[in-house]
DNA sequence: ATACGACGGTTTTTT
DNA sequence: ACCGTCGTAT
């Protein structure tokens, strides 16, 4: 979504004012909103109401008068981005009808809006492409060929972690040796070729007129930094707010200070302990030295918790506890009461996933729906095992930060085919296409594609003589696709082009896969929202930046009434909050994950995810501990190690929990007894009440 | 010569 | 789940 917030102007401040929203803000919340002439630092602990807050200064701003198209709001997450527009709609509604629309977003869509704008002055094409992670991880995959490191005898590194140094060299903005020596020691080493190889990616997207996310916070960095452009941006803001400002990274303070230049209007909003993306270069040094930034800028701190009970809140704050922070903050519940947080210590995950599904029912029979509940976890796959328990009990859920939909296979089959469209020689897209023939691999797709560049060159028929190099029953499949990108135009309306390329590949989506049928319907839904978009490179560059997260979310709003339950990762799970919260995997080795055990500020960031997940309960959490863990995620094999609770769950961190130890399981018997195969014979779901 | 399936080893987290 | 390697089929 390009979020667009459409906030509703109140009505000038005419004494009776809307002002009820006020009304309800806490003398903290009060200070913040009403804050006046210099830079604002707002501290907002977990659920301290960090979103009302901004959303009342947003309205508060209107209402003296600021024009809404003036306010510039930049999130860091897409799922924050939304929620954030909604609250603020919802609140300013109340005042009065009279419409206009704050600017705003992710940092990565807004910076895409300055740079398509100003791609001339950048030496861009106005309709240059945007690579996404997975493109990008291609396109250096293909530079790494060509530097002859796919048949080399030594190790190197593979295309997703030689993306990771580049993205961590570019938005830390430092020296590749250094990342590389703090990061990734064990590729000091080749830390020459790295850089090399590097190198020509960058080369290599100059020369194809793309952009890839890192790029773009670069380009608006250089846009916000010119001498020209630079007040220009500035001055079209009277104000810039930037929520969960302990997750920026050293591009963005920089774009931010730029598009200031010394105004006082600017308001930030974070929590210095629930920073979790040191991984992607942010750093909550730059909350720290948010005072040194911008000068005489006033810090105010939200302490009050509305969200969870003082048990929880215990917990979480004797988490917080073992950290040194230089914003001590510590989180007070607005309301008494409440249960202990649990511990529960199980055999496995097959028993965690039992465990999970049981309390989750039994809390939608005592009347909590499952959209109140969520399961978070470490990592994706953590989650595994209770995906198939609740499939198997029909238990209906959303999962965040699993497969996206733009990762599925015949997803990316036709978003090359729209790239052609764009570019006639995108040689990754043609390679993408062409294996997907049948006696097609990449010697013959190759082949191929060079014919195709050659004959270009010449202005010959490009693409009959490049049909030539492809076996005869290739061609009734690819055929139609080469007729189509003949006859598309740029001029003609975006629907029609998009609905003709997707009938155009039809046979090939059809003879590719066994399933074809539900993968062709999963398409129309992708030309149904091309069709309300601009041209093809813009609806191309917003379906990168905020791609769907599964191909229900073009088919309407079928979740609105459905009730499911939320698993997602604790990274995706920021910000936001359910009644009833179970975490995963809490062991050592999970939390803190064994790999980012190494340095200090590594294990730092662990405990503060874990903080993160536990904060995000409102009644009820529970911590599961498997205490025997499998290396084979779905194996033949029984291997297992033993894990023992989190290192965070100090004695006194346990002294706030109720601990409960899970001898055995619901179906203990027999499901392990094989290594982990399971045969299930079960009417069970026969008799399943489906509400 | 090339394609493709089977198998074994594996550095999370997101824009 | 992905990626590289190896054996077999075409």
């Amino acid at each position: 979504m390009f979020a667009d917030a459409s906030l509703v102007q109140p009505r000038a401040p005419d004494g009776s004012g809307p002002a009820d929203w006020l009304s309800e803000l806490n003398a903290e919340q009060r200070r913040a909103v009403e804050h006046e002439g210099s830079p604002l630092l707002i501290l907002a602990g977990a659920g301290t109401g960090k979103t009302t807050t901004i959303c009342a200064r947003v309205a508060w701003l209107l209402a003296r008068g600021t024009q809404a198209e003036r306010i510039l709001l930049l999130t860091f997450t897409r799922r924050a981005a939304r929620e954030m527009i909604a609250r603020a709609r919802a609140l300013v509604e109340r005042a009065v009808p009279d419409a206009g629309a704050v600017v705003g977003g992710t940092f990565h869509s807004v910076a895409h809006r300055f740079v398509r704008r100003h791609a001339g002055a950048l030496g861009l094409d106005p309709g240059f492409g945007v690579l996404d992670p997975g493109d990008a991880a291609d396109l250096i995959d293909l530079v790494r060929e060509e530097h002859g490191h796919a048949e080399r005898r030594t190790r190197f590194p593979r295309k997703g972690t030689l993306l990771d140094i580049y993205s961590a060299t570019v938005n830390g903005q430092r020296p590749m040796t250094e990342v590389v020596a703090e990061r990734f020691p064990w590729l000091d080493e080749l830390r020459d070729e790295i850089a090399a190889l590097l190198k020509a990616y960058v080369a290599r997207k100059r020369a194809l007129g793309v952009v890839d996310f890192d790029d773009m916070l670069m380009y608006w960095r250089a846009l916000a930094l010119d001498d020209v452009i630079g007040p220009q941006l500035a001055g079209r803001f009277d104000h810039i707010f930037v929520d969960e400002y302990q997750d920026t990274n050293g591009l963005q303070v920089e774009t931010v200070r730029a598009l200031r230049r010394g105004d006082p209007g600017v308001t930030v909003v974070g929590d210095d302990f629930q920073a979790i993306y040191g991984f992607r270069a942010a750093s909550a040094d730059h909350i720290r030295s948010f005072e040194e930034h911008f000068q005489g800028a006033t810090v105010i701190t939200l302490e009050r918790n509305y969200r969870s009970t003082q048990p929880i809140l215990d917990a979480a704050n004797e988490i917080a506890g073992q950290a040194d922070q230089s914003y001590p903050k510590r989180l007070r519940a607005n309301r008494d009461g409440g249960q202990a947080p649990r511990l529960v210590l199980c055999r496995d995950d097959t028993a965690e996933a039992q465990l999970v599904c049981q309390r989750v029912l039994e809390a939608r029979e005592e009347g909590l729906e499952l959209r109140a509940q969520a399961v978070l976890s470490r990592t994706s796959h953590d989650s595994a095992a209770l995906e198939v328990e609740l499939t198997r009990r029909r238990i209906p859920f959303v999962k965040y930060g699993g497969l996206r939909y733009l990762e599925a296979s015949h997803v990316k089959d036709f978003v090359a085919l729209l790239r052609l469209a764009q570019r006639r020689s995108d040689e990754l897209a043609w390679f993408r296409l062409l294996q997907r023939l049948d006696g097609v691999g990449p010697v013959i797709a190759r082949r191929a594609l060079r014919e195709l560049v050659a004959a270009e060159r010449e202005h010959a028929d490009a693409w009959s003589a490049a049909r030539n190099h492809l076996p005869d029953r290739a061609r009734p499949i690819i055929d139609p696709v080469g007729k189509a990108l003949a006859t598309d135009r740029p001029e003609q309306p975006t629907r029609l082009r998009v609905e003709r390329l997707l009938e155009a590949i039809g046979p090939l989506i059809a003879t590719s896969y066994a399933n074809s049928a539900p993968r062709l319907a999963d398409l129309d839904g992708l030309t149904r929202a091309a069709a309300t978009a601009g041209s093809l490179p813009e609806f191309m560059a917003e379906l990168a930046l905020d791609p769907p997260a599964s191909s229900a979310d073009w088919a309407g709003p079928p979740h609105r009434d459905e009730d499911y339950l939320v698993l997602s990762t604790v990274h995706s799970a920021k910000g936001l909050e359910w009644d009833a919260v179970h975490l995963l995997a809490v062991y050592d080795g999970n939390f803190p994950a064994c790999l980012s055990a190494g340095s200090g500020a590594e294990i730092e960031e662990e405990r503060r995810l874990l903080y993160v997940a536990m904060t995000r309960a409102r009644r009820s959490l529970a911590l599961y501990v498997p205490t025997r863990y499998y290396h084979r995620p779905n194996g033949r094999d029984d291997a297992h190690g033993y894990g023992k609770p989190s290192r965070f769950l100090t004695d006194r961190v346990r002294a706030c929990l109720e601990i409960e130890q899970v001898a055995s399981t619901d179906p203990p018997e027999g499901q392990r007894e094989t290594g982990r195969r399971r045969i299930a014979v079960s009417v069970d779901p026969l008799f399943d009440i489906v509400s």
